[in-house]
DNA sequence: TTTGTTCTGGTCACTCTGACCTTTACAGAA
DNA sequence: TTCTGTAAAGGTCAGAGTGACCAGAACAAA
């Protein structure tokens, strides 16, 4: 008799909201658990695997009924499932990682049950779940510097002020303006569009897209997930 | 009520082997399936998951069990969980890669229903496991790269003829020993032990080990898995 | 017209890499 | 013993990429 496993799926939810004195901040949404094991904690959003749905469409579905948004990239993160880690049984979770638009983020829900927090300022997590975070942080933080993911923060067209600010607050460190614009420059992974902003009280910087027809570099062959 | 999700697990195990003419090549193990879905068919050794033992320790099993090996290094590739992955229901299959050393691998056991193959002319294989191969490949290629993981297929000492040849195998291209020395030596992975090889009829080669107190730089927060 | 700001293009030193060359040190043949 | 073939080991050199830094361009507001 094997006996149940039951299988979860989980999402980390990337965006980046205004703190306190307006400044963006890398936040995740969690949701409180009102049930044992962990009644009280906050927990990544999740649910029961769906038999009938792919894990990914299951991990946006969770993603959508907590936030209301829908994520702008979305990708698996890892499958945990050790033995011990929820008290209730066995519960094998696979784990996905999202980047939510940061103006759709600002409209999304927030109540009782559901806040934002600071993804570096977490409290203790129900089940593994401060693990979770803490890889999907590293993951996050690490796949910006080689890949081309930032943009799935902004909208279609950006400058590269905006660009660089997404990279300066994932990474938390200052970047050289002329460098970073020289390296995406070489990436080939933005065009410009030929427009410029008006109204700052400086030159008006261009506007840029990203260039779609170029491929990632990163998934190998499982190219189906990623941006949509 | 939610209909049943059978939980797999499945690993892809490499090894350099020698083929008909004497040379290694890199090739996995597979298993001939006896029933339905896809009776006759290869496939990677795996079986459902046990309630009572974490994922890696599964797959470290089913690898044993198949071919009386363990393995050298041991990871987590990814989740597959397609709805229409399987024509017998809904199977989610965590799937490892692993490596064993070569000297085991010629020990390996080898039968009617297990079989090695060269892992870049498969078969057609059961479900979508061509694909699941295909992943891992890339894995393993894009990991050698920029992580230390080739000595899991050689013994605790080896020259750095041995080690190159491993990455020559795995990367299907020539290397220049010379500058393959200076990056390795320059990563600071590997401390030669003092000894040399004599026998070849040239100057004797220096035996080196691999330096376990350097970290690898790949893991992030799960660095518990890896080399054992 | 002046000033403050950021955008944008450029230089320079340093590092890393691939290509290639030379010397060293052995085994085996002559 | 000497010669020869082979691979180890150590080095040079040009080109690419990066971080640090500088300077002109182009706007809004004073």
């Amino acid at each position: 008799m094997s006996a149940a496993i039951d299988l979860a799926v989980s999402t980390v939810i990337f965006a980046l909201r205004p703190d306190a004195a307006g400044h963006l901040v890398l936040s995740i949404p969690l949701v409180r658990r009102t049930r044992d094991p962990f009644e009280g904690r906050w927990a990544l959003p999740g649910g029961a695997a769906d038999a009938a749905e792919s894990l990914a469409d299951t991990a946006a579905r969770k993603l959508a009924e907590t936030t209301g948004l829908s994520p702008a990239y979305l990708e698996q993160l890892y499958c945990f499932g050790e033995p011990d880690r929820s008290p209730s049984g066995r519960v094998v979770s696979v784990v996905y990682w999202a980047l939510v638009r940061t103006d759709e983020a600002e409209l999304a829900a927030e109540g009782e049950n559901v806040a934002w927090f600071e993804a570096d300022e977490l409290p203790q997590l129900a089940f593994d779940h401060n693990l979770i975070v803490g890889y999907a942080l590293w993951r996050l933080r690490t796949k910006l510097e080689y890949s081309r993911i930032a943009h799935a923060f902004l909208g279609p067209t950006f400058t590269l002020a905006e660009l660089r600010q997404v990279h300066e607050i994932v990474l938390q460190k200052p970047l050289d303006p002329a460098n970073f614009r020289r390296q995406i420059e070489a990436s080939r992974a933005v065009v410009p569009t030929g427009q410029h902003v008006t109204g700052g009280r400086h030159r008006p910087p261009r506007l840029y897209r990203y260039d779609a027809s170029v491929q990632l570099v990163d998934n190998g062959p499982l190219t189906s997930a990623g941006i949509r």
